[in-house]
DNA sequence: GATACGTGGCT
DNA sequence: TAGCCAAGTAT
């Protein structure tokens, strides 16, 4: 049997025979093929039992008869998954297959109208990916997703466990689909004691020595399972566990000599730097008019091609100088700097955001905000230089119509507490 | 290989 | 509260 599991090591002919595990790492000897058999046998078993229902999985009748899953649909709930809960991407699934029922549909939408629907689901990248990656299977696959692992591989934010993933599900390729789940099923099962995300390398090769090259798709959707109903980060439920029988870390925890939840090690992580900065909220009209000025972001960086207040950068606690926020403001006015800070986490840095609020009228709007370009005079803020290229980047949006703009967390955070301070 | 990249839920 | 975690990818 020859067969391939990952993209990364194909130089080897199988996956059964893999470098020998290194002892430092792992506390025990690979099970025995008969071994890995049952434990195939034993996770396929519990999953053709308790395998979880999940919008973009065929129904477990089907899958017994051999129907494929829509590759369309599995990816976009792939893409979606990265990071992200089950619960919180689930609605977002269904509105995308809604709006954009085949990928062609999706390629043929308007970038904007993308992110808009991707808007607090985090991580944008996979968004304006999500499109690219429509538009090259349009332009260069004939509308149609590649079949192998190999050439899904290729596609804009498609990695190495979303290719394995779709490969698998939808094209019953046998590869060696690992995410986070699978490498805590493993590093606990192996006992490894290499802290992530050393050890992904090692944990990467030791799954593939169990896949199922039979059942590709349901053993990476079992396992999957597993890591996510039953062998959780915090309190893993061994007692019904199909793999207990044969997992190390659950046998040392039996001896008392660790406990599961020892594993995966992992590197502590370096605490969260704190930034800051302001943003401006400048409203126009009142009532059901009032409308708000947004701003796209570029396209790449932190929430790239998003929209947002226009306002100072997020720097570091102590570089950032409140005192000089106006230089910043996208219009002279005297804002108002509004009680209370934004709080947001981001994955590598807390934010503390001061919100300014100022209100015009209707024709300070016509006069000065399309025109931008007065400010020649010396001192005074309300006729200085500002910003003009922020200011031809944004527009006035009605809040009757935000929905229909691709605003960021973050910057509906800032918008409700601009909103907020203004009734008071 | 290390770092950038969101958000919400849970303890 | 503060930290951890969730079906990772791109650079």
């Amino acid at each position: 049997m020859t067969r391939k599991l990952d993209p990364q090591n194909q130089t080897k002919e199988t996956v059964i025979k893999r470098a020998p595990l290194p002892v430092t790492h792992v506390s025990e000897a690979a099970p025995s093929r008969a071994d890995i058999e049952q434990l195939r046998q034993d996770l396929l078993s519990h999953y053709d039992a308790h395998g979880r229902t999940l919008p973009w999985r065929i129904r477990p009748e089907d899958r017994a008869r051999g129907v494929q899953a829509d590759p369309y649909s599995v990816w976009l709930s792939e893409i979606m998954l990265q990071q992200t809960t089950v619960a919180h991407a689930t609605p977002y699934w269904k509105r995308f297959l809604s709006e954009f029922p085949t990928v062609i549909d999706l390629a043929n939408a308007e970038r904007d109208r993308v992110l808009t629907l991707w808007a607090g689901l985090g991580y944008y990248a996979r968004a304006r990916n999500l499109h690219k990656c429509a538009e090259t299977v349009r332009d260069l696959h004939d509308g149609v997703f590649p079949t192998t692992e190999a050439a899904l591989l290729k596609l804009p934010g498609i990695g190495l466990y979303t290719a394995a993933a779709i490969a698998a599900i939808c094209f019953n390729e046998p590869t060696n689909i690992v995410d986070g789940n699978v490498e805590r099923v493993i590093a606990r099962f192996f006992a490894v004691d290499a802290p992530l995300p050393k050890a992904r390398k090692i944990l990467r090769d030791l799954a593939g020595s169990l896949a199922d090259p039979v059942r590709p798709g349901d053993y990476g959707q079992a396992i999957m399972d597993l890591g996510a109903k039953t062998c959780t980060p915090r309190k893993p439920l061994c007692v019904e566990c199909p793999w207990q029988w044969k997992c190390k870390a659950y046998s040392l925890s039996t001896i008392q000599a660790c406990a599961v939840t020892d594993y995966p090690k992992k590197l502590k992580k370096t605490s969260r730097p704190i930034r800051s900065g302001a943003v401006f909220v400048l409203t126009c009209g009142d009532g059901d008019a009032t409308s708000v000025w947004l701003a796209q972001r570029p396209d790449d960086g932190l929430l790239g091609g998003m929209m947002g207040f226009v306002g100072t950068q997020w720097r570091d606690m102590k570089a950032d100088d409140p005192s000089q926020d106006l230089q910043y403001a996208p219009y002279p006015k005297n804002w108002e700097l509004l009680d209370g800070e934004i709080r947001h986490v981001f994955t590598h840095f807390d934010l503390r955001l001061r919100v300014y609020r100022a209100q015009i009228s209707d024709s300070d709007r016509g006069h000065n905000i399309n025109s931008g370009h007065e400010g020649s005079g010396a001192g005074d803020f309300a006729s200085r230089d500002f910003d003009i290229a922020a200011l031809e980047a944004g527009k006035f949006i009605r809040l009757s119509d935000i929905e229909n703009y691709a605003l960021p967390t973050v910057m509906k955070k800032a918008l409700q507490h601009a909103l907020q301070r203004a009734e008071l």
